[in-house]
RNA sequence: CGGGGCGUAGCGCAGCCUGGUAGCGCGCCUGCUUUGGGAGCAGGAUGUCGGAGGUUCGAAUCCUCUCGCCCCGACCA
């Protein structure tokens, strides 16, 4: 009757971590590999989970001001070269359109014909080209700030690829502001990663720790990068956002001038930021356990799912009728502002249904037969709770308290989170310490955590670290408090301890 | 781009060493019986054995070349 496997998915985490995401995404429905290398299909349950998102964060930036725009796909590979570091960062991994058109060759195949006269290049951000049109935009500082945003895919060809949380293209937002001062670009900068913050708290229940890249890890032109780093399960960060003051970098080599108050031509500062289908990623891994996806209630492509199950024939319609009625009544109540989500799954399928379910991380699954409908009650199963713990609750209990369930989800899971990422934040002062933390004790096992370490500042010994221990340095922190140390690295004196951890 | 592994049905795999009609499990289709946590029985459909060339009476199997994928590294706002 029952097999004999406890979790939905295999291998577990403990088992396989990277083949168990791999599984995970595979069960839960959400996306699959495309047969163009390094791309995805991301699939009904996967999109309509990523517009959940898509319209929750537009609205926040919305709020701040900005605006949505449209910019071309395509880019002259000349704008590229305007800014030497932007170049040196992008171009190992840009997909380049050199011909227009295709032509059967003498063997029947078609090859590529009509050379471009300049190449094009598949835009992996888009600076360089909303810069182009800032730059004509611009000529008063009354003409600033201009607050941009644009919902986009873009394409970085990536030596290796994981789906969603590096794929050849993704699906991003990327904002684009221009200002007259540095303060306000700066401003604009922290504005923008506490979106980012409260969105990825709050709505994907991933704890972040935010603050500033260093030097190397920085966005490639770029004067200062903060970011906000989430830990994942198997204690490794993941870069769920980050936003760049680009300083006049990016408006010195496309040309973004204004003349301010005092009749004097000046450049503009500039800021960009973005986040990606990636965060999908890293929700999965923050959250999914091993019977698959969890999803956080206030993103879930649906909050709820209704099983009816029937013995007989004559049992069928009133069941059906009766959880029609319940899926109407939960679906004019609402959760966080939107109308809960209900699905309805008839399958005839056993209990293999109830596991599809699982694997896709419903909150909620809620079974009525007649045995119910005659308490008027429902059977619920909460997905972050274990498979088959369920509860009877009356119908009208349960359309009264759905909200508060699904809040109760929502920080249950957050909480998780923030208990893991602190039991595996150490300080580390000793560096056979850090070296041990970070040293595998065999191939596959999971290992590290988040080490906050002093180090002196020195690119040097930030290299070291990377090439002998695969670690770098996540961010240093803005929370991190102002002390006396020694470097990990050279014992050289330090001021402030920052995160370092292996990193996706 | 380096190291390792793998390409056989939708998915997961066996068969290869030792050449001889293409297999298994899951899924899918049909029917019946079932149904409160991955249902049972019976019947059925589905393959350029990644591709090209070679050896051979005969190649999934041996040889050569090639393409692709996965994992680990390197690289990676």
């Amino acid at each position: 009757m029952v097999k004999p496997a406890k979790n939905a998915i295999s291998p577990t985490r403990d088992e396989d971590y990277p083949m168990w995401y791999q599984e995970v995404v595979k069960a839960s429905e959400m996306a699959e590999k495309s047969p163009v290398r390094g791309c995805m299909v991301i699939k009904p349950w996967g999109y309509a989970l990523w517009e959940n998102i898509v319209a929750t964060m537009d609205g926040m930036f919305k709020d701040t001001g900005v605006k949505n725009a449209y910019f071309p796909l395509f880019i002259p590979l000349s704008y590229l070269e305007k800014e030497a570091e932007h170049v040196e960062g992008f171009a190992k991994e840009c997909a380049v359109v050199t011909h227009h058109r295709l032509e059967t060759g003498d063997d029947g195949k078609l090859v590529p014909a009509g050379k471009l006269t300049e190449p094009l290049i598949v835009r992996p951000t888009s600076e360089t080209i909303i810069g182009e049109s800032m730059s004509r935009w611009t000529s008063s500082y009354r003409d600033l700030p201009i607050l941009l945003n644009q919902w986009a895919n873009v394409v970085r060809w990536e030596m290796r690829t994981r789906i969603f949380l590096r794929t050849s293209e993704f699906l991003w937002q990327e904002g684009h502001t221009a200002h007259a001062s540095e303060a306000e670009a700066r401003e604009r900068t922290m504005m923008m990663l506490d979106v980012y913050t409260r969105f990825v708290e709050e709505y994907l229940a991933m704890p972040v720790v935010r603050g500033r890249k260093t030097a190397s890890e920085r966005f490639p032109g770029a004067v200062d990068t903060v970011c906000i780093e989430a830990m994942m399960q198997d204690k490794k960060a993941l870069q769920a956002g980050t936003s760049h003051f680009l300083g006049q970098n990016f408006a010195r080599s496309s040309d973004i001038r204004f003349q301010n108050a005092d009749k004097k031509e000046e450049f503009a500062w500039t800021t960009s930021w973005g986040t990606s289908t990636r965060m999908i990623g890293g929700m999965i891994m923050t959250h999914a356990d091993d019977d698959g996806v969890i999803m956080p209630p206030r993103v879930a492509p649906a909050h709820v799912v209704l099983l009816p199950i029937f013995r007989k024939e004559e049992d069928q319609r009133k069941v059906m009728e009766y959880t029609r009625s319940l899926a109407d009544a939960l679906g004019a109540r609402t959760y966080n502002g939107s109308r809960i989500r209900v699905e309805i799954d008839d399958r005839d399928t056993g209990g293999a249904r109830a596991w599809d379910w699982i694997k896709k991380g419903i909150p909620l699954r809620a079974e009525i037969g007649p045995r119910d409908m005659e308490k008027d009650c429902v059977f619920l199963g909460r997905r972050d709770e274990a498979p088959g713990k369920k509860v009877s609750l009356g119908r009208e209990d349960f359309i009264s308290t759905i909200d508060t369930i699904l809040d109760d989800i929502q920080n249950n899971l957050f909480n998780r989170a923030l208990a893991f990422k602190r039991a595996n934040t150490v300080e580390i002062d000793d560096t056979e310490a850090f070296k041990t933390l970070f040293t595998s004790p065999d191939e596959n096992s999971i290992h590290g955590g988040f080490a906050m370490a002093h180090w002196c500042g020195s690119a040097e010994c930030e290299a070291k670290i990377k090439e002998d221990l695969s670690v770098t340095i996540r961010c240093i922190p803005f929370d991190s408090k102002t002390e006396q140390g020694s470097c990990i690295c050279c014992g050289n004196a330090s001021g402030r301890r920052v995160l370092f951890a292996k990193a996706y």
